[in-house]
DNA sequence: GTGCTTGTTGGCCA
DNA sequence: GTGGCCAACAAGCA
């Protein structure tokens, strides 16, 4: 599920029912696959008895700033998710880290376990935060930019190239069908013979679609909407892409399905022409 | 049982 | 060396 907004959304969670809290107790099974490489022993060690000072998002990555200078990273893979829940919970089958605070319990939990727990101590900014490509939202993500990427991907199916995480983190699968949709641009198309009107497009359309999946679902003015997935408007691709029978809330016409770029992609034939 | 799944990585090949 | 493709990772769901 976790793409930009999502993560975000996530990142909410644990930042209001913790930041500022001292962490009491840290439960986690060092086995678990989403600690590969990590050094749960000094995670646990570091991260018990200092508080929770800040949080960021960037990408599909969260970062959790601690008190004593340690850092927590937390990807969700494909099926992670961030819960607040009560003081007393006890850790299920797939909750492989919980930190606990004097009034809550902050659960990673992640069935398929695609995800990632990761950890920094030390001065200086932990490498995998660092390499994080610079954000669709920020200035450095340009026409030009954009121009200069999809032309050394030319080869590659339009698709494929807006998952690639080194020039538009955050995008997920559902984001870059919907930015190819908004566009009126087919999948299938080849990234390096797109028209400098369509790449100026493709630009746009991601910045919209990240703005708009980030006020809607990471939710506005601080405030969390109850769950994910509602408040998704209907005009979106979104809510009608896996519908049995699915149409373009557009052009009214049947949507398509077909694996472009390894991944089930969904696109409006009668809009997103080859 | 079968055949999917909103992510990432490493290996293979041109 | 670069770019493109795909299997693998693991578990749940219909």
């Amino acid at each position: 599920m976790p793409e930009l907004a999502e993560v975000e959304f996530y990142r909410r969670r644990w930042h209001e029912a913790a930041a500022g809290q001292r962490i009491t107790r840290v439960a986690l099974h060092p086995g678990a696959r989403v600690f590969r490489g990590t050094d749960t022993t000094a995670l646990a060690r570091m991260i018990t008895g200092t508080r929770l000072q800040g949080s960021e998002a960037a990408a599909k990555q969260m970062i959790f700033r601690f008190a004593n200078g340690a850092a927590l990273g937390l990807h969700l893979g494909m099926s992670g998710e961030l819960e607040a829940a009560a003081v007393g919970h006890e850790p299920a089958k797939h909750d492989h880290l919980v930190l606990y605070t004097g009034r809550s319990a902050l659960v990673f939990r992640d069935p398929r376990m695609f995800g990632r727990v990761l950890f920094h101590r030390g001065p200086g900014e932990p490498r995998w935060w660092q390499d994080i490509a610079p954000a669709i939202l920020s200035p450095d993500f340009t026409v030009a930019v954009v121009a200069s990427f999809l032309q050394r991907r030319s080869r590659a199916p339009i698709k494929a190239v807006l998952l690639m995480q080194e020039r538009f983190p955050g995008i997920g699968n559902w984001m870059a069908d919907e930015v190819l949709w908004r566009a009126a641009i087919h999948p299938r198309r080849r990234a390096g013979y797109l028209t400098p009107a369509e790449i100026r497009i493709i630009h746009r359309k991601c910045r919209n679609v990240c703005r708009m999946a980030l006020k809607t679902i990471a939710g506005q003015g601080g405030r969390l909407p109850p769950d994910l997935n509602v408040h998704i408007p209907d005009r979106w691709l979104f809510n009608h892409r896996w519908q049995p029978g699915g149409t373009c809330p557009r052009t009214r016409r049947p949507l398509a399905h077909a694996t472009i770029g390894g991944r089930t992609t969904c696109w409006s034939p009668a809009r997103q022409k080859i």
